[in-house]
RNA sequence: GCUGGUGUGGCUCAAUGGCAGAGCAGCUGAUUUGUAAUCAGCAGGUUGUAGGUUCGACUCCUAUCACCAGCUCCA
């Protein structure tokens, strides 16, 4: 495909900047036809992105609805089919400046106060449109040929919600109308895949008003894969020497307040409640309680690392927006640590929680995730505690380690906690943005705060270093996470109903109610389908609504010949073998804790 | 919280101002079945909630709640 770079050079782009390049543009006609349609509207950014492409527009008092859109596609066809060619000039700064000003474009006009000085400015134009922009774009508007407009949302000015919110108009292109609507069918396949929608399905956990929003509740299936998860991270944690405790959800105002987190924070708290003369929040972590443990006692260096860790139930006031299944609801629980160590031990420390995260990737086939080295905004004086020695300190340390395991990972300017730098390990779900998996951060500050100290080699008193990390995250958000991963076909140590017993006809109920009660009195999760429907009835219903990896088909010639037929969730194939090879077989697989069928 | 959207039986959807309906699930009965839907019957609703307009409201208006997409936020 020909572009158009922003020196006007005809050039023959890369395939994979195509997609980027037609989206880009899409965006600049999108632009157009809104200026068309509303000629008050002013535009802010217009970029293209990983599902498509969006224009922020401010259409002053009008409110866009969703029914706005078609004639809006409609004047983007009439701009293709017009075959405009997309034109560059670049003018000085107050130049620039002055012929924004002319077209009423206020938000680049501001945008170009914000570009360094020697900035060359550039701008694109297709027929009567002129976007400030540097390109690259396609050469004539008919090089547009798939597009669609999908959405339209709020999205604040610079992404700060003091600014003004204004009509985000989303779309997507494509090279070709095939892969359009390849991407509108793979769209709603991912509906199928959203966890809500499976946990649902398979009746796994359930929102209710009367409870409250964002508060899921776990139905029998949910908590059983939740339990297994427990379990699994917590005989992992012991094994490398991590010392489980279990904290109250509550604590007093004034614990939160000597953690700085009241500061930060409490307006995302759940109110404070008065009994007696004491104020309680629940509590939205658990540093200060573990902070507190760490304190009750005098400690030496020879103790050190103590690795303090709680499944542990937290309570935070989300955004309603931002309430999300059981992906971020009002009520999780967190695969919380506290690692109080040496200065010297934080290389092995954070080293032992990567190998922790990475081992555990491994056991659920996680390979789609990114590493993000989190810093402060030195700018950011309100959200970050102030000392820059300690911040260089702890960033230092923490980009040392990760580069020394040999980890890749990007940097990024303001996502740090308050308290210190952190390794965020961040997945995609289905839907939505990116959300962070796993974490390991590194403070130097709430030790400082609640006066920890333990006793060196020298008899001196010194300060530890705290390590916070969370493996799982929050069981609640794993748990989302793996069942879009699997589409709900969890490994067997994790599915709810591990096989179920499936006979026939009456005939062989007796038969199959001894199997079923053998594989029970083994501690497997067996079910037993003895409604009068048809085998392939009952199939179906395994397979597809209970996701069972294993289906035991049971009917005369296995009862005759005193064996049974294994059909397997995974291939849709059948075998037949006894029930102790059958029994070995499952037991291994429990045993395997890992993605594996 | 903000912007937009959606709310009809457990689920998926129909009914656009004039008698609230279908399929699946459920229950009852028949059937005794061999690898992804056996047949028949029955039952299930104050159309999210509260007001309003109208002779008449699922349908129009107002408020509110929940959910969905996006934005902001995410210790």
């Amino acid at each position: 495909m020909k572009a158009l770079d922003n020196k006007g050079q005809v050039f023959e782009c890369e395939k994979d900047e195509e997609l980027h390049i037609l989206r880009h543009s899409a965006a600049h006609i999108l632009a157009q036809a809104v200026k068309r349609l509303y000629p008050e509207a002013k535009f802010a950014f217009g970029p293209a992105n990983e599902k498509g492409f969006y224009y922020d527009v401010d259409l002053g008092e009008k409110k866009l609805t969703e029914e706005e859109l078609a004639p809006i596609e409609e004047e983007m066809r009439k701009i293709v089919k017009e075959n405009l060619p997309f034109k560059t000039f670049e003018l000085p700064r107050d130049e620039a400046v002055k012929l924004m000003e002319e077209r009423n474009e206020t938000y680049k006009v501001e945008h170009i106060s914000d570009l360094p000085e020697g900035d060359r400015i550039t701008f694109f134009q297709q027929g009567e449109y002129i976007d400030m922009c540097v390109g690259p774009h396609i050469t004539y508007t008919k090089a547009l040929k798939a597009f669609k407009l999908l959405s339209i949302s709020g999205a604040y000015w610079r992404a700060d919600q003091n600014n003004k919110m204004l009509t985000r108009i989303n779309g997507t292109a494509f090279a070709t109308k095939e892969e359009l609507a390849e991407f509108e069918r793979q769209r709603e396949e991912a509906l199928k895949r959203d966890h809500r929608r499976i946990g649902r399905d398979m009746e796994l956990f359930l929102s209710d008003e009367l409870v409250g929003k964002g508060l899921p509740m776990y139905l029998p299936d949910g908590y059983t894969i939740w339990t297994e998860l427990e379990d699994y991270i917590r005989t992992k944690e012991r094994r490398l020497g991590y010392l489980h405790v279990m904290t109250p959800c509550v604590g007093t105002v004034q614990l939160y307040k000597t953690s700085g987190h009241w500061d930060h924070y409490k307006d995302n708290m759940f109110p404070p409640m008065q009994v007696e003369d004491e104020e309680f929040v629940l509590r939205p972590m658990n540093c200060p309680h573990h902070m507190r443990i760490y304190a009750s006692k005098r400690h030496s260096y020879r103790e050190l690392p103590i690795r303090i860790a709680e499944i542990a139930h937290d309570f935070r006031f989300e955004s309603s927006g931002t309430l999300k299944g059981i992906e971020r609801g009002r009520h999780f629980c967190q695969n919380d640590s506290h690692i109080f160590c040496t200065p010297e031990q934080i290389k092995a420390e954070v080293k032992g929680v990567c190998d922790l995260i990475f081992d555990t990737y491994k056991d659920f086939g996680i390979t789609d995730y990114r590493c993000v080295l989190s810093l402060r905004d030195p700018k950011d004086t309100v959200k970050y505690h102030q000392d820059d020695e300690m911040w260089n300190t702890a960033e230092n340390a923490l980009r040392e380690v990760l580069k020394e395991i040999g980890i890749h990972f990007t940097e990024e300017i303001g996502e740090a906690a308050f308290y210190g730098p952190k390794l965020d390990v961040n997945v995609k779900p289905v839907t939505g943005n990116e959300i962070t998996l796993s974490t390991c951060q590194l403070d130097f500050c709430l030790p400082m705060k609640f006066d920890l100290t333990y006793t060196d080699a020298n008899d001196q008193r010194k300060t530890p270093v705290v390590i916070h990390r969370a493996i799982l995250g929050s069981l609640d958000r794993f748990m989302a996470y793996i069942l879009e991963e699997t589409k709900g076909h969890l490994p067997v140590w994790l599915a709810p109903t591990q096989a179920i017993v499936l006979p026939v006809s009456e005939k062989t109920f007796e038969y199959s109610g001894k199997i079923y009660e053998k594989l029970k009195d083994k501690g497997i999760r067996v079910r037993l389908d003895d409604r009068s429907e048809k085998i392939g009835y009952k199939i179906r219903e395994a397979q597809a609504v209970l996701r069972t990896p294993y289906m035991l088909v049971i009917g005369q010639k296995e009862e005759e010949e005193n064996v049974i037929t294994v059909r397997s969730r995974d291939t849709g194939e059948s075998s037949t073998m006894t029930y102790e090879e059958f029994e070995k077989l499952i037991l291994e697989k429990i045993e395997n804790k890992s993605r594996e069928v």
